[in-house]
DNA sequence: CGCGAGCTTGACGTTGTTCAACTAGAGTGG
DNA sequence: CCACTCTAGTTGAACAACGTCAAGCTCGCG
């Protein structure tokens, strides 16, 4: 702490949107969003957007839980976990870009709507207040990835399984005690370790009474260390 | 290679901006932000942005090389490194957020003009083409970090230091022999590693004769092998 | 009861950091 | 012109953090 005392940015894979789009378009913007949307009910674990197929939609996550990840050898790296009422692909979509950058697939069943990119991209072109909502949604999504940017480089295995738990508690779940949907591997993949190291840690908090785990079921004891860990560890 | 063929992300520090966004400005606009807008000289290594100060400006890098980077205990992380053109701490500036998420310096003396915030937001939600350009410069901007962030979270340093050698020549100085202007230890923080792992590295790449190296000045001769550690290394 | 996927544990190897020592070159003052 | 110093660069050895591998365990489910 030698004289540096830097607001350290937020680390969470969930970011915690507050801004929509959609409530101020015209009625008649609506209905032409409307005919070119189609919905989809997609399964656990299947690819709602492939990473480097034709970025033909902006998806809306109406119901679900999404990871947005990176392909590649050896590893995949998960940039974000999405829930329900998000937009996805946003990203994708600019001039000069024709793919997507980044997968997408579901956690567990959800329900997407498709919007016809080239539509969607219409209207940003002309309503400005439309388009001035857009550009905050893609403002919080970079804050927050930089965020984990920061975490996943510079913190150490400890900070991060600590940041994905607070994490998980506090703007998925939202309880201290929760049964997790996610598997050890699932969890391995967002901290960037390996499964093994996951489960080091969480035992080592276990040990230190500042958690409690049981298979699936994780209860936070003791969020001031948790918080201190994430910090500087 | 197990059957996976994913195009892999770009991995640079520098962007390669297509998209400008001041030549779609109205006359009444142009003169707008000519009206609220300081130029301001700054010296090598001077903080044009501080992480966590109020994020008043939309900052226009006219000459000079910048890096923005977020700081941190104990070490920052550089996002990405800006030459002349370009826009600075776009991504700051939506509504709910007062403060910049980073910090940027200079790494040569450099001019660059600050456009007052509030200004920009209005013409945002006013101009929707002008928006437009702006998300696409957005877009442009995640897509290069998302590249950066696959490559220090999932690269071994020989790759990262590939990339960096890579990028330097291509996109910064334009040629395969350069005198570099950053130190041993900019390049230590560009690729996430000690000052030690990348002197090693170059060593090697040396002896390999990948690359020559002659204190700040380095020609790499083997393109062909630098790619192929940039993308499996 | 038995099977299998996910989970857990321990031993070991690799990668990259840390620390300390040493070197080279640039600026400074006698 | 020669110490002196200061910083960046370089090298080697010890160390720590994580990953890998292999084996064993658990629990839901047929």
């Amino acid at each position: 702490m030698l004289g540096r005392n830097i607001a350290k940015p937020p680390s969470c894979v969930v970011e915690n949107q507050h801004v929509s789009c959609f409530d101020i378009l015209t009625e008649e913007e609506t209905d032409i969003i409307d005919k070119h949307k189609i919905d989809i009910a997609y399964k656990k674990g299947e690819i709602i957007a492939k990473q480097g197929s034709f970025a033909s939609h902006v998806i809306f996550l109406k119901e679900g839980l999404v990871k947005v990840f990176i392909e590649g050898n050896p590893k995949d790296l998960i940039l974000k976990i999405i829930p329900s009422n998000r937009l996805i692909t946003l990203s994708s979509i600019f001039e000069g870009n024709t793919t997507f950058l980044y997968s997408a697939s579901t956690y567990v069943d959800s329900t997407a709507s498709l919007i016809d990119a080239d539509i969607f991209k219409q209207i940003i072109r002309t309503n400005a207040q439309f388009a001035s909502r857009i550009i905050n949604i893609l403002n919080e999504n970079t804050a927050q990835v930089y965020g984990r940017f920061y975490a996943l480089t510079r913190k150490q295995s400890h900070g991060r399984v600590a940041d994905i738990l607070l994490c998980l508690s506090q703007r998925i779940y939202k309880t201290n005690q929760f049964v997790l949907s996610l598997s050890r591997n699932d969890l391995a993949d967002l901290t960037g370790l390996s499964p093994e190291s996951v489960i080091r840690i969480l035992k080592e908090f276990k040990d230190e009474k500042l958690i409690e785990v049981k298979g699936k079921s994780i209860e936070l004891l003791n969020f001031k260390s948790l918080e201190h860990i994430s910090n500087y560890g």
